[in-house]
DNA sequence: CACAAAAACAGAATTGACTCAATTTTAGAA
DNA sequence: TTCTAAAATTGAGTCAATTCTGTTTTTGTG
């Protein structure tokens, strides 16, 4: 077991995220086709097939590789959050935004959002709504953490708020990635302005 | 003027929405071939594509008809609300809630939202984004109401609030038509839930 | 070392959205 | 009424994602 085959199938696997992440990024997602991301990763179109469900997932692929990246660096936050309500939102939510233009441009952020409502169920559907949770689960973990320090009131609902504060931030970057003019400092200082009024309710 | 040209036009258009709504109820978006929809509505492929840029136009033709309904029914809260403001916002909410899927399956929604993050500069995406910012409007014009009637503290920042409720919403909606399963009073009790922690921070 | 079953691959065929050049219809002037 | 330019319609053709079927490769067994 774990022979040439399992050897030959994870290069395959390599080789086409690396193909796709590049074409995808020169000539856009609608722009690149399969047949090219096929021959650069020197396989066939139906091979691929073989490896995705569909061109989304094959983009679907490369997001989870940022998001989990962001989803690393969110941690660090939690684990040791400025000592200052405002602060720690905005330290975190920074890290979410500030990393996401890393690897994936605007165009392939809409495509994955757009799919990942389209077809809720195929794998990439389901994997994207996981990193959502994972999204949600981690600002509800650092209002825990802010109610541990006695930094956040302790009757104030945690689950509620964290999902109020990942759901405005997440339609916010939404509306952030549909205009390609959209700057990420405007962003950020829309959301604090947003959040300021939940952190003059919650904080201590 | 407005003689033989117009009328056909305006025939020709009511009659591709019509065909594409039921095509769209019976068989789905994807189901609806472009094809069918032109039999039925008793005109030429070409034809459908002189009158809407692409497919996804057709359904958008379909929403705003669904929304713009939403926003005049919204009009009598806002001009009458509920004299507390939980009950000011989910009477607002639950009109919004209880319209949308009157003449929208689940999954048109799904395909309009995708289709309005995807193509956010078509003809569709620009009227998906202004009826989204219609509707924010209107939750802040709720709020100033209930400023004006002295049952929200007049030092709240409006705007910000407004736009912080709608976001929540929609992101809660988005999650709601993306699982099939999902009923329509839990999404409304998620959001009322929610929207406590806020109500405590603004109200008088 | 065969060999048969299972797994993976290849690329031709299918499918369906969208385009475009040719044709038909309408408006309005003479 | 007749004619011409503009507007609209048509449907066959194009393009690219996805499917399908026959072939090749790998594995494990005798």
């Amino acid at each position: 077991m774990s022979g040439l085959r399992a050897r030959q199938k994870a290069d395959r696997h390599r080789r086409i995220i690396e193909a796709a992440a590049e074409l995808f990024r020169e000539a856009g997602y609608e722009g690149a086709k399969i047949e090219a991301i096929a021959a650069q990763a020197e396989v066939s179109v139906g091979t691929i097939y073989n490896y995705y469900e569909n061109k989304g997932d094959i983009l679907g692929a490369i997001v989870s590789l940022e998001v989990n990246e962001v989803l690393n660096a969110g941690q660090g936050v939690v684990a040791r959050p400025p000592a200052n309500v405002g602060d720690a939102l905005d330290t975190l939510i920074g890290i979410y935004i500030e990393h996401s233009l890393h690897y994936l441009s605007k165009e392939m952020w809409r495509q994955a959002m757009a799919i990942s409502t389209q077809l809720p169920d195929s794998p990439f559907g389901q994997a994207y709504t996981a990193l959502d949770r994972a999204l949600t689960e981690q600002i509800r973990a650092l209002i825990a953490r802010l109610q541990a320090l006695g930094l956040v009131r302790q009757d104030i609902d945690g689950a509620a708020l964290g999902e109020l504060i990942f759901n405005n931030m997440n339609m916010m970057f939404i509306e952030f990635v549909k205009r390609d003019a959209a700057k990420i400092a405007e962003l950020r200082a829309a959301i604090r302005r947003q959040n300021r009024i939940l952190v003059a309710a919650i904080a201590v």
